[in-house]
DNA sequence: TGAATTCGGTTGCGATTTGAAACCAATAGG
DNA sequence: CCTATTGGTTTCAAATCGCAACCGAATTCA
């Protein structure tokens, strides 16, 4: 794959583990229930090589967990970790992203409904401490404890100009 | 970059757009106000001819719109277009996936607040239409309006296991 | 008014990655 | 015991990446 972003910045750093279009189709067939080498190859029509090459990379970065099965097996599933289930917040976003901007007239292909109510979710929405909702025009960026001097200095050089 | 998904799914057709790493640092350094190629080149450290690669292709895509600037200008302004700017969600998604992953002891380089209160932005969370709580295990996914007979296949199969 | 620098690219090139296919050993199923 | 499936590895051509060089127009500097 790529070289990986040296950044020390949440979004490049996510990147260098799930930054391949690849990486998604197989987490998205993963939160369908896929676990095994060949389901993931038919239902996202990756190559070979390249499936093994990314499950070992997801493996490695503790977004999957490689379970062997059948006892003396060269059989395995691979099963996301609780990190690798935590970017389904991030797989929902796109989903609805998806779902309001590439889909003409609504016709978007799939639903994602609250199982118990059969009623559709609610879209995403930023929030404040106390759950009011939020434009990307409230909030404000600030160093975080593990802020270095260079993140420091391109976060004040952002809040001179607004 | 890579051979487009033909998949009927969202998360695939947005993969499309911004499924390589560099566009999403592009797109991140949009939301912090940047819109000069030099300053994308600086900020990022992608090479010159990828960026030019990548912006055209978001300009295409609807994702930026690229203004001239200065009158008799070689020279120019990319801004997000609302397409452009509704990636928000997905971006804050992304970084507190980041946040939440990456650093040991919580010492994330970057919070983000709220600037009126100065208190932390409450993480995303799925929500019912009436407002609840809800995990990945609450919500099912339907064939929408949009839904042809492959995708109606697919999620029959994937209901049929759970 | 020149001279130097900046801006927004394009071009060329070697190194890396991709995608497709062929191949393969082990095992499960009938 | 035979066949198909699983989970890969290998090979190879084509595409892409990343880096550096170059470039014309325009802006800034002296």
């Amino acid at each position: 794959m790529a070289k990986p972003h040296r950044q020390h910045c949440p979004v490049a750093r996510m990147l260098n583990i799930v930054g391949d279009h690849w990486t998604w189709l197989i987490v998205r067939e993963a939160f369908y229930g896929v676990s095994r080498f060949s389901e993931f190859e038919r239902n996202t029509g990756i190559a070979k090589n390249l499936l093994a090459d990314r499950l070992a990379r997801l493996v490695e970065d503790g977004i999957f967990e490689k379970r062997d099965i059948g006892e003396r097996g060269t059989r395995h599933a691979y099963r996301l970790t609780e990190k690798g289930e935590s970017l389904h917040t991030v797989l929902i976003a796109m989903v609805q992203w998806g779902n309001d901007h590439i889909y003409p007239d609504g016709k978007v292909p799939l639903t994602i409904i609250e199982r118990a109510s059969g009623k559709p979710i609610k879209r995403l929405q930023l929030t404040s401490h106390d759950g009011a909702p939020l434009s990307r025009f409230d909030l404000a960026v600030l160093p975080g404890p593990g802020a270095g001097r260079a993140v420091r200095q391109r976060l004040s050089q952002i809040s001179e100009k607004s």
